[in-house]
DNA sequence: CTAATAAATAGGAATAATTACTATTTAATT
DNA sequence: AATTAAATAGTAATTATTCCTATTTATTAG
């Protein structure tokens, strides 16, 4: 894969949050520093890089949100104010537990935990 | 709420499969009992159904589909044949245990495992 | 260093899923 | 049977994402 100053931006961008941004939220953020950037390079990085295994997309709801942590964590979701923080619950033998119970074999365990956070009480 | 028999039918739709159906699959099928339905006629009552606690909502990567079954379970996707089957893995006390160590008031668990099932092989 | 080449880009058009709008129909109430 | 408000069909609009194409740019070979 060829080196493009704006993927590097787009990691970048990426890695300094916790935000689990969306592909607008980077889109607005590269604009401040690429001004011309569009946003079909925007998305087209972001599969260059999750394929690459740089970032990992995480689904919320049905927008496509990206995240810089690359072990295996889950995340809290609230409900009232949208944020989106990660958080380590399940072990790897849930892994080696549905592989012999269902005889699936299993590249990923997605948990999202919907809620309210602590912010609202 | 009043009745509509047009709901009727979209819930039995759900109620007799356990393909887990988008909205445009169930529009077809309601299709063959109402030939005149509309998809937004689909897509309302779907949200009724579920907002009235008839059916659940689960996210498929982007696209919604709809689980009659109410009882808290997970899911396994498969990657080949995008099948989605109901399981039992996660114990209620994975609520508490995030209630207490993140101080999180959980409303719901939402775990879905990705990789390849039993017909594949 | 320069020319050649193929990957990446900007900008815009196209698509897919879903939601919103509106005139008409229909279930429920009086 | 008349009234009323919710539900419908059909269509337009919206949102997130992907696709397309002429141009630009990183990399390679000479």
């Amino acid at each position: 894969m060829r080196y493009s100053y704006q993927r590097e931006i787009i990691r970048e961008i990426i890695s300094n949050t916790n935000a689990h941004p969306t592909a607008d939220m980077i889109f607005q953020q590269a604009k401040y520093r690429i001004p011309n950037i569009s946003l079909g390079t925007v998305y087209r990085n972001l599969k260059h890089l999750e394929e690459g295994g740089a970032v990992r997309l995480i689904y919320d709801g049905k927008v496509s949100r990206y995240d810089w942590n690359m072990n295996p964590h889950d995340h809290l979701k609230c409900k009232i104010c949208g944020d989106i923080t990660d958080i380590h619950m399940l072990s790897n033998d849930i892994r080696s537990d549905v592989q012999k119970k269902y005889k699936f074999e299993v590249d990923d365990v997605e948990m999202t935990i919907i809620g309210t956070c602590n912010k609202h009480k």
